[in-house]
DNA sequence: CTGAAAGCGCTTACAG
DNA sequence: CTGAAAGCGCTTACAG
């Protein structure tokens, strides 16, 4: 009972008496014309040899292999996780598969990656360009994909528009709210932990932040602005610092640093809510189930990783679908980390 | 400048005014005895069209796809998200890809996906069997792996033995040294919130504590036992039952259900480790960061993806390569969530 | 030292 | 209603 080789369409062709032709096209549902007998027959044999096309050959000659590329700087990060399992999701139900690809926040890697992908045939890909990767690197990746007429989709940390699409929440938006939401709660002395300035979601998050303080009237005061790397150690690290200025309150461009004011607090004997207040961003699962639960801005992660594979199938489909933005509405989620002030 | 489709093989050898054959053999290194001006100049023509060859062209003659499935019950965890991690470097660097497939832990989704990575030619698949994953589940894609030839690398959560490779942690050991380390530390009514008896790694974790308590002359008590199912909710709905029948510690058996305990734990007002010591299981990222640290018990998830693959490289150069298991020794993480209550 | 030919497993005009 | 033929982009005996 043992098939060393699986059926193919020869295989079925033979047994059922007819042409490898017929077979394809009655197995592809293309010649409706085909007597129903010999349809019949050839779907039965298929199945008796429990027949599935070989997608290599399927892929060389249709130029289509219901692949895409997937290219994050980090998977093990729950953020770029579920944006995985969200595109996995909608890719398998439209009969796509993924191919991982992760680059560690290696530009070179960015580029690298994209060419095997290219290599093996993808229809698309999306990707989340790495932390330091310049423009120029962007630029790159986009002309490669054009050059195939393939869809890029950029996600999150997004560096360019128009002919390509790109999916993020809208990280000014977000840095606003947050903002906005401590200044409600009666701060004035609001110190900001940023990710690389390098970064554009960063650069956003840090022009919602100093408008926020503008429309009320809050002084930007440079001593209360940290920059970080996106990582728990800096958030400790730079919380200290903002102690030391008597800030009331920290907003920290992603959980991972807020928890990192955590630390620096309990450090310090400094309590949370009550002596600092923390507001992060990404709602990372952990958030809702600490000691302390953190009010954050919510990403939409999971449904950005769907949406770009829903965006991908359409262009796929219809080349002429619009290419431009789609922008999620950050949220904010308040939880318990905020302390009003007001008196 | 620009080129809608990528250079073949016949492009370099038009170019050149040489076959393809000759094309094929200089780009592929096989014949030594071409001319060495003719190769220089392959070379050079191919390096000019920018030429990458057709993966799927390749795939498809030689077998052979440098391709590699990954199924896993869910990517966003962290545990498979630093699996995932290891096994793509790992991959990466033996010019292999990986294929992610999510299973949200439906059984039915292990065998569909397997079949799909048959299709697309993958060379081995790694594979974490869904939770509730019947044995004859496994035994399935045990066969159609075998017929196929191909390695199937059973992960984490392990049916069977023999004709495939397995790694894991040594999941009853990690159970055990979890266990003794709180009797060492003058615990006898010890808790234990287990996984889903019905999955083989939880069946070994409890073996482990069983024969903990058993070496220390600690009567079993089937009180102390709460069956859950890895998630944090569980261990914070269990963990109040066994706080009823006065247990001084907890070994729950995942970090997701020991995070539950401390939920548990503050709800009732009661002391983390003072009142109550909880020891878990895997060493997810977060367990270090928390305010009173877990201990735990580690698991290597990164090490196991990367040994995955790299047990599939040796097996795809070498059949002969032994198909045994490859066990990881579990590590106790001590930090702080144990108190000692020795007098 | 090099090339013509067969073939991997399919799809798709085209012809009958 | 059905099939012969060409072809996708490669590799690999085999022949010279």
């Amino acid at each position: 009972m043992i098939y060393l080789a699986r059926a193919t369409i020869r295989d079925i062709a033979v047994k059922a008496g007819v042409s490898i032709t017929t077979v394809s096209l009655v197995l592809n549902g293309k010649e409706l014309r085909i007597a129903s007998a010999t349809k019949k027959k050839i779907i039965r044999i298929a199945n008796e040899l429990n027949y599935r096309p070989n997608q290599l050959a399927v892929g060389l000659i249709t130029k289509k292999t219901n692949t895409i590329g997937l290219i994050v700087p980090d998977i093990s990060n729950t953020f770029f996780g579920e944006l995985a399992k969200g595109a996995e999701k909608e890719a398998s139900s439209c009969a796509y598969n993924i191919i991982l690809c992760n680059t560690n926040d290696n530009p070179d890697k960015d580029v690298e990656y994209l060419n095997i992908l290219l290599d093996r045939g993808v229809d698309a890909v999306i990707m989340v360009p790495s932390a330091n990767s310049a423009d120029s690197m962007a630029k790159k990746c986009l002309t490669l994909m054009e050059q195939c007429q393939k869809p890029l989709v950029l996600v999150d940390r997004i560096k360019m528009g128009e002919k390509h699409t790109s999916i993020s929440v809208d990280h000014e938006q977000g840095g606003y709210i947050a903002t906005k939401y401590l200044i409600e709660n009666g701060h004035t002395r609001i110190g900001c932990i940023t990710g690389p300035l390098g970064m554009l979601n960063s650069r956003l998050r840090f022009l919602g932040y100093k408008k926020a303080l503008k429309d009320s009237d809050i002084r930007f005061q440079a001593k209360y602005v940290e920059e970080g790397n996106y990582h728990v150690e800096d958030g400790e690290r730079l919380a200290e610092g903002l102690f030391e200025n008597k800030v009331t309150a920290i907003f920290a461009f992603n959980d991972l640093m807020a928890y990192g004011v955590y630390k620096a607090a309990a450090k310090l004997g400094c309590r949370m809510p009550e002596d600092i207040s923390v507001v992060g961003f990404d709602d990372l699962f952990y958030s809702s189930i600490m000691e302390v639960p953190l009010t954050t801005i919510h990403q939409p992660s999971y449904e950005i990783g769907e949406a770009a594979v829903r965006r991908i199938a359409e262009l796929v489909k219809d080349e002429n679908t619009k290419k431009e933005a789609i922008i999620f509405k950050p949220k904010l989620i308040v939880r318990n980390s905020v302390q009003n002030i007001n008196r």
